[in-house]
DNA sequence: TACATACAC
DNA sequence: CATGGTGTATGTA
């Protein structure tokens, strides 16, 4: 997606928040997580809703750029809020934003606290922490982040030309899960509800989603990225890392010329485009890969200067990991940009954990993996449907039979089994509460899953959660391995 | 082990 | 007439 505030580089410092594709991940999930997740953030001012509205994941569904031939950002804004205001669902995000600017102010009690200190104590200690992770940098790699164009909204309009040049987005009325460049222009986004989506664009054509056409497409690039590097990294339907150093060693071709061909053939085989990023590393590929899209490629040199200059005034959000919320306390510290990670080592280091402060610092270097392997260990397997309130335990445990089958079955494909069985109950105020119980011997049918599911439901209907509010909307099953 | 949070897609 | 589903990592108790 195209950037709107450029640097020297055309990197995006700021603003942006364009967000990819949302795509449903069904198989082949290889997340290898990255960022620091919970951290443990103390503190703020009860913001209201102007922050909620600019902080929130519904704010953020504004905050892209849309207004080249519809309406500008305010008015995204505008139209969002009044669509959400009332609802449950902005109610439980307004009390999440109360919840993080309380841990957000206390953390800020803390970083001031820590201002006022002298630190050159710590100072060699931490300089210390970056020449290790200096250390680690490996330049003799080169990494492909492969990434399709609007994957399902794409492929939509190419099976149905009267949708071509026309806002439109697949998903349904309550959720989108893409949307093409023109409903952009609107607006419109991934993750977004549908009908939300239609008041910003009546106009608006909704897809339903088709994944079994989603799979089969994935297939077949998957089988062009094969060509280059047997061991390539799929991490979703339309996204791989491929490391074509070995590629490079057998033919006499640079770099770009190889992604050159690879998009070339990935578009004469499926008349989709994809964009690529190319660097010394996955974090860098896949930051580049954002850099020239839609249908372009960019390449980052595998030189030290070439990569500071890069990384130093990139927005911390570019870094994969980094999501609204450590993007927000970041920037509480005044720290924007991956250089002012670094400037502010010392305070990063006090006030994250040890994994926090490696994660942040190799990010800001520019260091990261280059391991690209197929093979992949699941841990857990989920299942999850939201559903309209139910009254009775009986409704609960008919929709369990349901879910456990389901599960039971997956397991089956995969002849895995498994020790804990945990239940996710979404209330209707969109509140998330999970209950878990592990047991001493693996588990795998359909029975055991419900009957272990069962006992966890009936011990918290009667004991945490109250049966009002037992008019749940959701029920998850993990089973971890 | 149990639960919550953050993140990616 | 209304805001999804699957998976991973990490912090804390």
């Amino acid at each position: 997606m195209e950037s709107d505030i450029l640097d020297s580089h055309g990197f995006l410092i700021g603003e942006e928040l364009e967000g990819d594709d949302f795509h449903y991940v069904e198989e082949d999930q290889k997340n290898e997580n990255i960022g620091p997740s919970s951290i443990p953030y103390p503190s703020s001012t009860g913001s209201k809703n102007n922050d909620l509205i600019r902080n929130s994941r519904i704010g953020e569904l504004a905050s892209n750029k849309a207004g080249l031939q519809g309406i500008d950002k305010e008015k995204v804004k505008q139209i969002i809020y009044e669509a959400s205001k009332n609802s449950a669902f902005y109610l439980n995000e307004e009390k999440k934003d109360e919840a993080l600017s309380i841990k957000l102010k206390q953390m800020m009690k803390k970083y001031e606290s820590l201002k006022k200190q002298n630190l050159s104590t710590i100072n060699s200690k931490v300089d210390n922490l970056v020449q290790v992770a200096e250390r680690e940098r490996d330049l003799s790699h080169i990494i492909v982040h492969i990434d399709m164009d609007a994957f399902y909204a794409s492929i939509e309009e190419r099976d149905n030309p009267s949708l071509r040049n026309k806002p439109m987005a697949v998903g349904d009325n309550s959720m989108l899960t893409t949307s093409n460049y023109e409903a952009r222009n609107y607006g419109v986004r991934s993750a977004m509800p549908g009908f939300i989506a239609k008041k910003l664009c009546p106009e608006l054509i909704i897809v339903p989603c088709n994944f079994d056409k989603y799979r089969a497409v994935s297939k077949q690039i998957r089988e062009i990225f094969s060509r280059y590097d047997p061991d390539y990294t799929p991490m979703s339907l339309d996204e791989a890392y491929l490391d074509i150093t070995k590629y490079l060693d057998t033919i006499d071709e640079s770099p770009d010329n190889v992604v050159e061909q690879i998009r070339r053939e990935i578009h004469e085989e499926t008349k989709l485009t994809a964009s690529a990023g190319i660097a010394a590393n996955k974090l860098l590929a896949k930051i580049c890969s954002d850099l020239n899209k839609p249908n372009g490629q960019y390449r980052l040199q595998n030189n030290v200067d070439d990569i500071m200059n890069f990384i130093r005034p990139l927005s911390v959000r570019k870094i994969p990991g980094i999501g609204r919320v450590t993007e927000r306390i970041l920037n509480e510290m005044d720290i924007k940009t991956c250089g002012a990670i670094l400037d502010n080592r010392v305070y990063i280091h006090q006030m994250f954990s040890s994994s926090s402060f490696n994660f942040f610092i190799r990010a800001a270097l520019g260091i990261g993996s280059n391991i690209v392997k197929t093979d992949h260990k699941r841990k857990s397997k989920s299942i999850s449907r939201t559903f309209s309130s139910l009254s009775k335990p009986d409704d609960l445990y008919e929709k369990l039979r349901e879910l456990a089958d389901h599960l039971a079955a997956d397991l089956l494909k995969e002849r895995l089994q498994g020790k804990t069985i945990a239940i996710t109950f979404k209330l209707v105020n969109f509140k998330m509460i999970t209950r878990e119980r592990s047991v001493k011997k693996y588990i795998h049918t359909a029975d055991d899953i419900y009957n272990i599911g069962k006992q966890v439901i009936f011990i918290n209907i009667n004991r945490i959660i109250p049966l009002q509010t037992f008019e749940s909307t959701l029920i998850t099953f993990i089973n971890r391995f």
